[in-house]
DNA sequence: ATTAATCTGCTTGTCTGACAACTTTCGCTA
DNA sequence: TAGCGAAAGTTGTCAGACAAGCAGATTAAT
């Protein structure tokens, strides 16, 4: 019986195996492109039955490290950072400036979509932003919830790109600041104004889009984001080692 | 281009049932905290076995998707995966254009980070930067492989930003085109110029950076990456001119 | 009557054995 | 030697069974 990393945590014996075998990879005992070892194998020198073993494999699939094919074995696919990001990987979770530094992240694609948007935005892609504006729009007359909407209206904006890569990142990104618009959508949000000064900002981005103005279409999106981070208290005074975000120098002048 | 939904790939069940039941929580289909049928009942409705449904929802629970408690159910998380960034989910592997694709994020990320850079650079992110030019500067100069002084010049700048999940993203894009360096760092590649031409790219996007000139080093980045491109044979035609934050357009005045 | 303990059915976790689909290897034949 | 086909090995799927744990209903105790 070989040795088998007993980690306290997963109850779950497909778990066990599947941490197990990605240690492995990690640690490089296995190679990319290196065949693993049989199912059959694997089930012998964990102890656990071939059921729970192809479990752990389906867990490993799932997460881009191994291959396999039928007939032939499982194979080491990549190492991770190669198939995948994770902001986990990325930031301290714990660190103050996480959201900051993913808010930076986010920032810097939405304001490039909106700018490729306005360029190449087809008649179907605006009428997909119009209905999530107008929902917006009845959401904040009847003070109502808008949060999905609002998601919506981001998505279609990268939708519009035409470019898959970006639309899906933009949704990975966004949706980690999806509970950050809450405060903007509830009672408070529409009693402070909050919701109107966002629906403000985004009928401009629209408007930009609309008009093929690139330009003011990324003008557009900038402030919105600006005005979105102060929304949600992203301090920037604590920026790491750089001392400042872009658009506070800009807010000096 | 409409929406690239081209997924006919999965010949195993249990990505079938994986998909179909990921598309059914992604849709809002199934809310978060919602607990899915029993695994019985899927196995039923989806004409499989127990087993496959199970290797379905181990993946789904390494996606984040669902947890399951034992005796209790499986239930929908509430921060539906979106943990990680994948780009196999984000383009079709297959598609001709996924590269243009990938590379365009790469495009936008990389010309922001330059920009980035000129403002926030420490002496130290400076040292590292012209240390990989440097080593640059000798491979063309002795025709020798550079591609790995390419990378770390890239990543030097990214480091600059001061942002460890900018810094990331640059590098696990950036890895992506590893492999396409290599035509212009091997010998046909220093016989026909193409090394000597990066490394001019490179020097001015570096003397940007020292000279603390965002505009300049966004507009050097830019010119590097649609050059790359070039060399990698990816057709810049339909993108933006000179994406450009107002922040630098007032720096200008 | 209220509360606590127990029971019972249901669900997930694991095991075993079997067969189908496919790949690789190797020995046989021309 | 080259090509072919059988055989062994491996993954994919199925079926049934039992153990472990949970939730609601039933029963017992105060």
């Amino acid at each position: 019986m070989p040795v088998i990393a007993r980690v306290a945590r997963p109850s779950q014996l497909s778990e066990t195996v599947s941490k197990t075998i990605e240690k492995w990879i990690l640690d490089g005992v296995m190679a990319p492109g290196v065949k693993l070892p049989t199912e059959k194998t694997l089930s012998a020198e964990f102890g656990v039955s071939r059921a729970v073993v192809r479990e752990a494999i389906s867990r490993l699939k799932a997460e881009g490290y191994v291959a396999s094919r039928q007939g032939a074995g499982a194979f080491v696919e990549a190492r991770p950072g190669q198939t995948s990001f994770r902001l986990a990987d990325a930031v301290d979770p714990a660190g103050p400036v996480a959201t900051a530094h993913i808010f930076e992240l986010r920032y810097i694609v939405e304001t490039a979509a909106a700018a490729l948007a306005a360029s190449r935005r087809s008649d179907q892609d605006l009428v997909q932003m119009r209905e999530a504006l107008l929902r917006m729009r009845h959401a904040v007359s009847e003070r109502t919830d808008g949060t999905q909407a609002d998601d919506d209206f981001h998505v279609a904006i990268a939708a519009a790109t035409g470019n898959p890569a970006l639309l899906r990142f933009i949704r990975f990104v966004g949706h980690q600041f999806f509970a950050s618009r809450v405060p903007t959508w509830n009672a408070e949000g529409h009693a402070a104004g909050r919701a109107e000064a966002a629906q403000a900002e985004h009928e401009r981005m629209f408007e930009a889009i609309a008009a093929g103005d690139g330009v003011a279409a990324r003008e557009a999106a900038r402030i919105h984001m600006v005005e979105a981070a102060r929304r949600i208290g992203i301090d920037t005074d604590h920026w790491e080692p750089a001392p400042r975000a872009p658009w506070e120098e800009e807010a000096l002048s």
